[in-house]
DNA sequence: TTGCAAACAGACCGGTTGGTCTGTTACTGT
DNA sequence: ACAGTAACAGACCAACCGGTCTGTTTGCAA
């Protein structure tokens, strides 16, 4: 048991079921008098932690989103052929994915989506985070490149993007149409694509 | 002029009005109020023409949204090279974005990513939408191998929903980046892509 | 010309929203 | 032991939300 008063974890509980509402509902949509409820904590507490809605949601998409998001796409570069590596990892999620994950989507580009243009907070925050990872992979492309791994017509900076929208093109798509097999359709024709690339 | 009182083009007005708040701020924060602000029209008037909220955003979706939407994705396929036909119609699309369309983003993968999850008419209407869409570039695709001038191996109901979640998030990318040459390298890469696929 | 429904106008309403404020309880350093 | 502050608890609030309801104006058919 947690002891009584323990800042720290009710914070994260806090963290934990406003990212749970926010998932469904969307930022603005989900409620602070539902989270509330939901977390059994009183508004005080809620108050205490967090500045304002505003910045529960920062640091809900901070701590919890996007944290989330960059395990998801944490693929492993070490290995003897990057885009082989791309490949399984593009499998792996594909087998993993459940119809209920689909349907709920992303949740960084969830609320991306709903907030970019109303918010400086989130759009910047979503625009590094997006940065981070193309660059990363066109990083991973890159070094390929100089192997000899991949052929010298790539250009990392234009197949990196490409690759996100894709994935994150796919799981909308899987997302709208609750199903699974338009989804894994999706990431085998990347895939695929992304075969014609090797030497 | 327009005559004092003519219905149907107070109904169009308020739909146009609604369309151009539900753009910018999504369908839930668009409120009535600003929309009968903005359009100059009273609450009465609104509620005369639409039963409630829900069936205004359905009507906008309808009659303004999907309506645009494909519009945009006609592509020619008269063409003696479909697949000649989708990269022109990529390159067209890529030269005729500016900078404020694609910050304000697609509004109905907008609306869809906000309403899917939460509403069945919006569900509904967005599924058929993109069935509608997939299926037409899969009889393009079709039409185009019997006549030899795809590779056998390519099967059009993957490619199909590759295309459209390429380009859909395509454009997702370029919202969150507000980032015009993004949006073009993803684009030019699906079109390198899809000269592979020829014959 | 009159009757009557369609087309509007806008005051009003209950419920919900994020946010504040005052009070109480628990921990911690001295 | 006690003081002081961090950690809560929850009543309260103004603003706003979608929706209703009553009243007025307009056009048109008879």
């Amino acid at each position: 048991m947690s002891p009584p008063r323990d800042p720290e974890s009710t914070r994260r509980h806090l963290l934990e079921v406003s990212a749970e509402e926010m998932r469904f509902k969307g930022y603005k949509a989900a409620s602070l008098a539902d989270i509330l409820n939901k977390a059994k904590v009183s508004k005080g507490a809620l108050y205490h932690h967090f500045a304002n809605k505003q910045e529960l949601g920062y640091a809900v998409f901070d701590e919890i989103f996007v944290r989330e998001f960059l395990a998801d796409w944490d693929v492993p570069m070490s290995n003897t052929d990057p885009i082989d590596a791309v490949c399984q990892w593009i499998t792996e999620m594909s087998e993993q994915a459940s119809k209920e994950k689909l349907q709920q989507g992303c949740p960084v580009c969830n609320i991306a989506t709903e907030m970019v243009s109303l918010d400086e907070g989130f759009r910047d925050r979503t625009q590094t985070m997006f940065d981070t990872l193309r660059s990363r992979i066109a990083v991973m492309l890159s070094t390929a490149k100089l192997n000899g791994q991949v052929k010298q017509v790539v250009v990392p900076e234009s197949v990196s993007p490409f690759i996100v929208a894709t994935v994150q093109g796919a799981m909308m798509q899987g997302k709208y149409g609750r199903d699974l097999e338009t989804f894994k359709a999706i990431l085998r024709c990347l895939a695929d694509y992304l075969t014609t690339l090797k030497t």
